[in-house]
DNA sequence: CTAGCAACTCAAGCCGACTTGAGGTCAAGC
DNA sequence: GCTTGACCTCAAGTCGGCTTGAGTTGCTAG
């Protein structure tokens, strides 16, 4: 199979070099050797990329990412807290979905200001909940996603 | 109607003071008025707050949620790009739903690595398609949301 | 053989989103 | 009338995630 250079890479993947060496610094990736100076990748290098970008849209960062899909793609943690993580990841989608039906919603509204529209204050009503539930539990601090 | 210390709404929201008074100096909130040096808060103030909330955890900047929220409720850009930001939120949570399946598929799979199972390189394949295309639109740089 | 050019390293810089700290203000309760 | 505690301002610091720039190396084509 044919290694990739980090220029191939980086153009199939859409990253720029620098970010893959600096996914490597953190541990994500690795080449699978070099050829003289150069970094010399798998294929498979592509898939771990995609899995690394989805986490991050889905607000991981990197060193969780790395945690989740560890070594190669041999998980870290054990399955229970992948559970848990999954389920976190079904919450923030749902709260995803809140949020596309209130910007569908003011994109649509006569009303003068949002907080004047009773459809829209039953769209936020329920999250306001959700968000101080959390907010209880961990202080208020980082997104525990 | 009541007015609230920025202790109160600090509580209320679960964010600490600073980080209220810092979404004041960018214009995402603001007090009703001042009691001495003290700001007062309307409780709307609460709703507009999930909305940052929210909008956080779907990956906007502060300045993206501002010009979709824009000042006390009337947003800022127009229909047509409101529906745009609400597709591509669909889009994400959509992808949010992929991860969340494959975390779950890694957290059951018994292959020696995620790269040796066909279920998961199921679950990739499409992604990849969909992180390329992202890819060649922007030159690879800040998500587009 | 040598010129190019892509890649390399390492240190420094940058941006967003806050936090922290020092030092100041003020209304409320004793 | 004084202390206390919540709040204030402003400057500086922090952290994650890269990017930028200067100076170096080495495969490849002419």
């Amino acid at each position: 199979m044919k290694l990739l250079d980090i220029g191939e890479v980086s153009e199939a993947s859409g990253l720029p070099a620098s970010a893959l060496r600096y996914y490597e610094e953190q541990g994500l990736i690795a080449p699978a050797g070099r050829r003289g100076l150069r970094r010399q990748y798998e294929p498979e290098v592509l898939m771990q990329l995609t899995l690394i970008s989805m986490g991050k849209a889905a607000g991981f960062t990197l060193d969780e990412i790395g945690s989740i899909f560890g070594n190669r793609g041999r998980p870290v943690l054990p399955r229970e807290e992948l559970h848990q993580k999954a389920d976190a990841l079904e919450r923030q989608m749902r709260e995803l979905g809140a949020l596309a039906k209130a910007v569908r919603h003011v994109a649509n509204c006569q009303a003068e200001s949002q907080f004047d529209c009773q459809a829209f204050q039953r769209l936020m009503r329920v999250n306001i909940k959700t968000m101080q539930r959390r907010a209880r539990k961990n202080g208020g601090r980082k997104a525990p996603v």
